[in-house]
DNA sequence: ATAATATATTCATGATTACGAATATGAAGA
DNA sequence: TCTTCATATTCGTAATCATGAATATATTAT
C-alpha cells in the first residue's frame, strides 16, 4: 500500500531540508535575492543597487546558480538573473518577520521590475544621447 | 507623517533578516528543532531521537539558546527545551518544500508531545521496576 | 583586429564554524 | 557526604566560508 513507507530519520531528512536554507542564509545572498525580487536584474544593476564590486557580486551569483536558485539569461553584453522559484522570497520574508521587521518594510525593497531603473549606464542611459550633440 | 521614513538600504536590511536564517541553517539544528517541534523534549530524549552524543547535542542547544530560539526549563535533573516561537517550524517546512519534500513527510517527524516517548531511561522506564524483583 | 564594456573565474588567506575529547556543574539518592 | 545521573562548558584542531586581488572570457563597436 502507498502509505506503508518507512518513516525517514530526522537526521536524514534534515540534511535535505537544510539545502535551501543554507544556500540563502547569508546577508549578501539575501540582499541579491531582494534586489532581483520577482523581477529581473543585470549584474550592473546589482552593482549600483547594492554598492558592491562586480567581481564580488558575480561570486555570489555563481553560488546561487550552483544552488539552483537563480537562472541566468544572456542578452548581448548583459546577463539577466531571475529567481527560479519565488518561494525563496517567502522564506526571506518569514525570516524578516522573525527578526522583528514588518512585512511592509521588506516588501518595499523587493524588486518587481523586469528592467530595473538604476544609475548604471545600462539601466539609466543619458536622456540626450551624446552622439546627437 | 508616519509614512515618511527613509527607505533602508537592502544590505542593511539583509543583515538583520539573515539572523534567524543563519541561526537555523544547519542540518543538526534543523534536526533538533524538528525533534522538539511544537512540544517539549529533554536532552536525553534528543540523544535517542537523533542518535548523537550528549555533549554534541548540548553544544547545538547552547547555540540555539544564544540565538534566542529555544527556551529551557529545569525540572529536577532534567532540562526541557521548547521553541520560543513556532514560526521557526514554518521556515523549516517551507525549506523542505523547496527541497522537494512533501508537507506530510515533514509534519510526520515534527514532535508534538510535551513528554515524548522514547527509549531513554527517563522517557521509557522499565515496566517492572528492578527494585520490586 | 583592436578596444571597450559586461560578466565570470581562479587563487590565496583570514575568519568562522564544526565537532571530538575532556572536564565541569548541578540535582537527587544512599 | 559520596555517588550517580543529566546536562553544560571549555578547548583544540580540522574543515569550511568569506572576501579581496588578479585575471580571463564574451560581446559589441570601431
Amino acid at each position: 500500500m502507498i502509505t506503508n513507507m518507512k518513516k525517514p530519520s530526522i537526521p536524514n531528512l534534515s540534511e535535505q531540508i537544510a539545502v535551501p536554507l543554507t544556500a540563502i542564509a547569508s546577508p549578501q545572498r539575501i540582499a541579491i535575492l531582494l534586489a532581483i525580487g520577482t523581477g529581473e536584474a543585470c549584474v550592473c544593476h546589482l552593482e549600483t543597487a547594492l554598492g558592491w564590486r562586480q567581481a564580488y557580486i558575480s561570486q555570489h551569483l555563481m553560488a546561487l546558480r550552483k544552488a539552483d536558485i537563480l537562472q541566468d539569461r544572456r542578452e548581448g553584453r548583459y546577463v539577466y538573473y531571475r529567481l527560479k522559484n519565488a518561494s525563496y522570497l517567502d522564506l526571506i520574508t518569514d525570516s524578516a518577520t522573525l527578526s522583528g521587521l514588518s512585512t511592509e518594510t521588506v516588501s518595499s525593497v523587493i524588486n518587481t521590475q523586469v528592467y530595473p531603473s538604476c544609475e548604471c549606464p545600462h539601466c539609466m542611459p543619458a536622456v540626450i544621447p551624446a552622439s546627437s550633440l
